[in-house]
DNA sequence: CGGCTTTGACCCGCGC
DNA sequence: GCGCGGGTCAAAGCCG
């Protein structure tokens, strides 16, 4: 059931823009990771930490979820658990505020809201990166054959390991397209845009030259993207991406022996980060 | 029984 | 300094 995504648009942009420009405004060009802070201080990182917008049609959602909720979180191979939701100023739609519950010190968050320009678009908003192996857990269900396990990461420590130069390099939006076409076609199943806004974050999310980075981490995020990992490499031609996307079912029997592969990550740019936190 | 969702209250950052 | 808005906490209820 893996819809094909068409686009991914990588945005980088300020905490707060992110539900304020929701999908359509530029970013602000300041993208300075701020210390990402771990679950010990959560408070600390409200609007310092970058975080990454993924736009993910609602179809997508439903599809897994058949939820019809406003904000049914996409569900990736993670377990999340919702612990708050809010209205927002502007938007007609709720932000539900999911956090993982692979994992107890998990640090990863997400927040979900319907896109007020588009309503079929379902803004999800990472922070942090998780700080786990792959879950186990019930989410999983199969897409977690096509998701490696993305290896422990200390937020604080790969948040550091962007300069402020490297982003500062980076155009405030950064947009993968196989086609320049906006959008024009209607969401069938396999013909549906998916935009990616990186938003930086308190995870190691570079936006700089190679994409694999924000790639890779997708892969541990968003089930339409486990695909990712075998075509990240071909992601440089972008021109693959639509192919990438179309892929069916059939494929997806392909990636179930990929489980084996956790390490496929690495393939694109996978992050080294220490956890030098220890 | 454990985990998750819901929901109101509280806290904090930011703009004025 | 104050008010607004966003983000998080935590209790209560629900569900599998």
């Amino acid at each position: 059931m893996e819809v094909g995504f068409h686009r991914f648009t990588i945005r980088q942009e300020d905490s707060q823009n992110s539900s304020e420009n929701s999908d359509e405004l530029p970013p602000s060009p300041t993208v300075h990771c701020t210390k990402a802070t771990s679950t010990s201080s959560p408070k600390r990182s409200r609007r310092g930490a970058k975080k990454r917008v993924v736009h993910v049609p609602i179809k997508e959602i439903e599809g897994y979820r058949l939820k019809g909720e406003t904000n049914a979180p996409p569900s990736d191979s993670w377990a999340w658990r919702k612990y708050g939701q809010k209205p927002i100023k502007g938007s007609p739609y709720p932000r539900g505020y999911y956090r993982c519950s692979s994992s107890k010190g998990c640090p990863a968050r997400k927040q979900v809201e319907r896109s007020r320009t588009d309503p079929t678009m379902v803004m999800v908003t990472y922070s942090c990166e998780h700080n786990h192996p792959w879950p186990a857990s019930r989410n999983n269900h199969h897409h977690h054959r096509n998701t490696p396990p993305s290896p422990p990461i200390t937020t604080e420590e790969s948040d550091s390991n962007i300069t402020d130069e490297q982003l500062e390099e980076e155009p405030p939006i950064q947009t993968i397209q196989s086609d320049p076409e906006p959008e024009p076609e209607p969401e069938s199943k396999h013909h549906q845009k998916f935009t990616t806004l990186e938003v930086g974050s308190c995870g190691p999310f570079v936006t700089t030259t190679d994409q694999y980075e924000w790639f890779s981490d997708f892969d541990s995020t968003s089930p339409t993207m486990l695909e990712s990992p075998l075509m990240a490499r071909d992601m440089t031609q972008d021109n693959d991406i639509a192919t990438i996307f179309s892929i069916g079912e059939d494929e997806e029997s392909f990636f179930a022996d990929l489980d084996e592969l956790p390490e496929c990550t690495t393939v694109f740019g996978r992050r080294q980060i220490e956890s030098i936190e220890q």
